[in-house]
DNA sequence: CCTCCATGACTACATCTGTAGGTCTAACAC
DNA sequence: GTGTTAGACCTACAGATGTAGTCATGGAGG
């Protein structure tokens, strides 16, 4: 199941608050410059693809993530290290050090992750 | 410039391969079951889009890359980074591990761009 | 020369995405 | 109870994407 961009703002809403209607998904939506009628419609096709589910609330619909943010980002990862990178984690990160300036908390982020899976292994 | 997935796979050979014709290109792509016409409408949109050149050869053309593989991962890396993890590399990291298996190859040149970055801060 | 084939050129078409617009209905304000 | 309006429901439509098919044409082979 895939989540386009769009819907993915939508999603990052819904799921950093779950139970909304759609005018306040709609509202809290930052960035782009939606119309409502554009936020009901990438809701709709969301619950279609089983990504959220909808609570009747009186006249509203209260929406509610059905996958979880960190699910949808593992797969989101994988399937790029595989289409960009032929599946090479390593060369991903290559890229990530030239492609953005690095912060320090990434960089401590990536040695503890490296001390992580050394552990591990 | 954006370079979708199926036109990604085409950009693969041309990558790796500069200055075959279509035939050659459709011969060398893996993975996918395409007809050549696939492929040459894929080459024929990358060209449109500025990321291939052609250079005629007799009745033929050849293809080259006009954009760089690195600097298109880079970007794509950017744009991921973004629209997935707030722009935060870090958390991109993180989930990284979980994604997938890391080879022990991977986990000793991460360990290894650890180092260089720290020395390098 | 005439035929056949590899290639290029153009066309096709369903689906997905981004971005809305209209209509209908039920609840809320009076 | 009647008009107003927020929200649901359906429809629209252009551009991108995935996946090909048809037509024309210039060389290669006989």
């Amino acid at each position: 199941m895939r989540i386009s961009e769009a819907e993915l703002s939508v999603m990052d809403v819904v799921w950093s608050a779950p139970g909304l209607a759609a005018a306040d998904i709609a509202a809290k939506i930052e960035g782009k410059d939606w119309s409502d009628k554009t936020v009901k419609t990438l809701l709709a096709r969301l619950v279609d693809k089983g990504a959220l589910s909808v609570e009747r609330d009186g006249r509203r619909y209260l929406y509610h993530p059905l996958v979880k943010r960190a699910e949808h980002r593992q797969s989101a990862v994988g399937s790029f290290v595989d289409n960009l990178f032929g599946g090479k984690a390593s060369t991903l990160v290559a890229h990530l050090a030239d492609a953005r300036d690095l912060s320090d908390d990434d960089i401590d982020e990536l040695e503890a992750l490296v001390r992580r899976l050394k552990d591990d292994r």
